[in-house]
DNA sequence: TGTTTTGTTCATTTCATATTGAACACTTCG
DNA sequence: CGAAGTGTTCAATATGAAATGAACAAAACA
């Protein structure tokens, strides 16, 4: 396998200049690594370095990418607070600039992302004490409750920990 | 779409009894928020929640899941210090047992999925200054430097942060 | 009213990644 | 030594999530 020069990388969004094809792939990979698809990061990224508001349009052409992505990332990044709309005169089209107040996005993404899961998931650890009640041998069923203890201290934990962190990066 | 009734879920292991079923989903629902593989999800639930450490050739039978994903999950588990290897007497296989230290999770998983993430942005950020400068208009060349600042103030919180958490969350 | 502009929806396709399983290496045993 | 037991590797495949794009609304004009 050869290896990725960059301009390959580069030449990946043909209407973009190279600050700006950078920037994307800063904002791909991390999207990456919070779950969130690759056309978020591409759409926050082109927004985050453009000087001025952006329609969908302009998103479609400057990346490359269908009006479909385009619309449903923007939606996402709506929701997750990290795009604002600004209704630019003399143009009847939606404009879009990306909103960078660090406590927001933090908010936002919890709010989103996390909050969903670590509910779920506490649900589900809530029924779990039945069923280990259920076991008869008694030295296992001790086993079993304290390893239902240990998930539900962790859920506490990371009940805990996530308005620390919006505090912490809170600018 | 009908619903999935629990029934159904746990049908998905035959081999097991409810409780460990339900404690691999909340392992396996809790992987996927982290971006590991279900299958590092299912193994370390079902060794998180066994009594007597487990063998390769166990974690095969019960989770129905292939010799190789076996043994790559259990690499990647023990990468992330989430897997101790015990070798029980009168047995020459390995045998398995799920590390529940939170602080050593959590350190494994800094260290091996947001370490080196955050490493390659550092770069690639370090990069992006010069692409900035050679912007002609002053104007947008300030914008420019600015953006670039404040990705690099955003890796300098997470560079802060992630200390913290571990050590928030040393027991 | 009909037409154009703008944006959304969702069934289909595409693509990245996880999983498989057969071949392989290494031990241990007889 | 050969055979059986144990674990790894990796090319091929399966799977699931994301992207596409055509059909569809909804609004703005003329």
């Amino acid at each position: 396998m050869p290896p990725v020069r960059e301009e390959d990388e580069i030449r990946e969004f043909p209407a973009l200049g190279p600050l700006e094809a950078q920037v994307i792939h800063v904002f791909v990979d991390g999207m990456k690594v919070l779950g969130l698809p690759r056309s978020i990061g591409e759409i926050y990224g082109m927004l985050f370095i453009s000087p001025e508001p952006l329609s969908l349009d302009d998103l479609v052409e400057r990346l490359g990418i269908s009006k479909g992505s385009a619309s449903q990332g923007l939606r996402a990044l709506k929701g997750l607070g990290a795009v604002r709309e600004t209704s630019l005169e003399n143009s009847r089209r939606c404009h879009y600039e990306a909103d960078t107040e660090l406590k927001r996005l933090v908010g936002g993404f919890i709010r989103e992302q996390v909050r969903p899961h670590l509910e779920s998931g506490q649900s589900k650890i809530g029924k779990l004490t039945e069923s280990a009640e259920g076991e008869d041998d008694p030295e296992r069923r001790e086993f079993y409750l304290n390893r239902v203890k240990q998930l539900e201290h962790w859920m506490q934990k990371g009940r805990f920990v996530l308005p620390l962190l919006q505090k912490v990066l809170g600018e």
